[in-house]
DNA sequence: CATAGAAGTAATTAATCACTCACACCTGCG
DNA sequence: CGCAGGTGTGAGTGATTAATTACTTCTATG
C-alpha cells in the first residue's frame, strides 16, 4: 500500500529525515561538542535513546547534518550554475553570489557548516568538513571556469557572511557592523 | 624584597598570566565548550581547583582569553600602523596585512577568535568577540582612512586565512586547498 | 620565631553527558 | 487471527563535567 496518512509510525528513513533536518537548528547555535543529544532528539520530537537507532553515535549524525548541509548548498548553486550557463566566468560567479544570498535566509545552514570548521581538529569532522569545501571550491572551478583569485574572493565573501551571521552583525546597528556588511546581498 | 627566583610559588597574577597564556591553545583547539577546565588545568601546571581561584568559572577564562588575544592583535596592528603612518590607506592596510601575516605565525591566537564566534550564542562570549570586533574594524578604520568597502575586504581576508588554518587547508597538497590559500602572505 | 594570609591541592559534589538495554507497541502479511 | 519484524521509549549505566570545600604548605613581615 501506498503510504496513507492513518500511519501513525514513521519509517526510520522518513525519521532519519526529520532528525537530520532538526538537528541543523541544535549544532548551529551551539555547535558539536555544546550540542547534547536530548537537545537533538527534543527537537525532531523523538525520544533521546531513538536518536541512537538512527544514528550509530553523536559524530556520525554530526557529519550527516554537515553533507547534508553541504548537499543543500550544492544543490542551490547547480540551480544557479544552470541559469548563467554559457556566460562569463564573473557572470557565473554572480549568480552563485544570488544563489548564496538566498541560502542565506536559513542562516542554520551556513552557521552549521562554521561550526563544522571550529571542530574540524575532530578526525571524522575534519574529514567531512574539509571533502565538503574541497567538493564545492571544485564545483564552483567547474562551473564558473573563474581562475583562483576569483575562487578565494568568491569563498572569502562567504566566509565574511558566515561571521556576519554568527556575531548576529547582520542586525546591530553600530559603524562596524554596518562596515562588514558593505555590499552584502540579503533578502 | 623585589621578586627573586628563589621563590617557589608563584603570585596569584603571575598564574593567571600563565594560565592565559596556556588556555589560548587549549580553547583554540577544541573551543569553548569542547575544552574542559582540567585540560586548562593540566596545560598550566597547576591543579583543576585552582583554576577556580584564578577565575570564577569558565566563561570569565575565555571571556578574558578572547581579550587577551584581541589585545595582542590590536598591539601587533598598532606596531604595523606606526610604521605605515601616513602613508595611502591601502599602504597602510597592506601594512596591516603583514602585521596580520606574521601573527598567524602564532596559529592559535586567531583560532581562538574564530572558536569565539563559534560561541557567540553564549551571552557573555557573544558580548565580548563583538566587542572584540568592534574595536578592531574601530581602529582599522582609524588608522588606515580606508573605506568601507577595503576595510571589508581586509576582514574577509583575516576571516578566510582563519578558515584555512581551522581547516588545516595550509598543509594539504590539493587544489582546493591551494586556490584557498592563494596568494596568503605566510611565514 | 611566630603567625597572618596567600598559594596551592586532594577529594568531593551534584549535575549532565553519550550511550545501552529490556521491553512495549504498531503494522503488514499469510 | 497470529506473529515476525519494524518503530519507539523508560529507565537506566558509567564516565565526565564545572564548581566547592576543607585542608596543607609556603612566605613575607613584625
Amino acid at each position: 500500500m501506498a503510504r496513507t496518512s492513518s500511519r501513525q509510525l514513521s519509517t526510520a528513513d522518513e525519521r532519519r529525515e526529520v532528525v537530520l533536518r532538526t538537528a541543523i537548528g541544535a549544532f548551529a547555535t551551539r555547535g558539536y561538542y555544546g550540542t547534547t543529544t536530548s537537545e537533538v532528539a527534543k527537537a525532531a520530537g523523538i525520544s533521546q535513546a531513538y536518536v541512537y537507532r538512527l544514528f550509530p553515535d553523536k559524530e556520525s549524525l554530526f557529519v550527516a547534518v554537515i553533507e547534508h548541509c553541504s548537499t543543500r548548498m550544492r544543490e542551490a548553486f547547480a540551480d544557479a550554475a544552470a541559469k548563467a550557463e554559457g556566460t562569463a566566468p564573473a557572470a557565473v560567479l554572480d549568480a552563485l553570489g544570488e544563489a548564496y544570498a538566498r541560502l542565506i535566509v536559513d542562516r542554520d545552514l551556513l552557521l552549521v557548516l562554521l561550526q563544522a570548521t571550529c571542530a574540524a581538529t575532530e578526525p571524522a569532522i575534519g574529514d567531512a568538513i574539509r571533502a565538503c569545501y574541497a567538493r564545492e571550491v571544485e564545483y564552483v572551478r567547474a562551473v564558473t571556469g573563474a581562475d583562483d583569485e576569483a575562487i578565494q574572493r568568491f569563498f572569502a565573501r562567504g566566509f565574511l557572511c558566515n561571521t556576519v551571521l554568527a556575531l548576529g552583525a547582520d542586525t546591530i546597528d553600530a559603524p562596524w557592523a554596518s562596515t562588514l556588511r558593505t555590499g552584502l546581498r540579503h533578502y
